[in-house]
DNA sequence: TATTTGCCTACTATGTCAATAGGTAAATAA
DNA sequence: TTATTTACCTATTGACATAGTAGGCAAATA
């Protein structure tokens, strides 16, 4: 279940990529259109700006940008990046030492081609996608 | 994110499938081999019996059995029992009324996608596909 | 009647989610 | 220089879900 900091933040992504390119945003204008909390939204540009897919600038005049062209986003980077992992079981999330029970275990084939199928759209679609 | 509720719903399911036929298998049996507590295996196959997965019979000579043939139940089916709902979004869950921005949501369409994808592969998926 | 089994209610510790609160630091304009 | 605007930082909170545990009652069989 993707959660509201992963949904988020993929709302604010495509917000930058419907304002001019080139300036920066201020979050208080982006808070409004998209009827989210400026505070909240505060913590998850702050995992953006951590991943290096946005930029932000201080002071007036000030406010975030985006790092490249909305192609050049997939979907599955910006949700990642808000919502740490992207695994469907916890088993399959990165950095969980192996479940001693993994190679018997019946269900972990299924699990691994769900992983798969997630993966592979998240990261096949683009931001611009999105527009 | 499927929960250990899900994924030791399907276990149960599959190592019922293991097992002979027409005989009531004991909860003890199932948590032994599949490494779980019985206590809370208690809890999920409540619900497996809820929703006529499986049947179950109290008393010496007593346990759970399959309903049907396991090439008869979907993985989603097993999954919706136990988990409760499989979509990926708040916002798609079943009963939830619909958000006032769904009309402008920019997002919505991309998780409709995803919700269509992971449910039709969950339930193309049989329980025998897990043997 | 003893034993085995499912079935029921209640409880709990831990963690995550979805925010809110209240500041400091930086940049710009008057 | 000063006021204003903006990002950026730490801490806190209430509600809820997760992943169980505990202790018993009811039913069925040997």
């Amino acid at each position: 279940m993707i959660s509201t900091k992963g949904r988020y933040a993929l709302r604010v992504m495509i917000d930058l990529s419907e304002q001019e390119s080139g300036v920066f945003i201020p979050l208080k204008d982006i808070a409004e259109r998209q009827e989210i909390s400026k505070k909240y939204l505060e913590i998850i540009v702050k995992d953006l700006v951590k991943a290096k897919l946005l930029k932000g600038s201080s002071g007036k005049g000030g406010g975030y940008m985006l790092c490249r062209k909305p192609e050049e986003y997939s979907v599955g980077e910006i949700l990642e990046a808000s919502e740490g992992s992207l695994a469907t079981v916890a088993c399959l999330a990165a950095g969980v030492e192996e479940c001693p029970r993994a190679g018997k275990c019946k269900t972990l084939p299924l699990w691994r081609e769900l992983d798969k199928l997630t993966h592979d759209f998240f990261f096949s679609k683009k931001l611009s996608d999105c527009i």
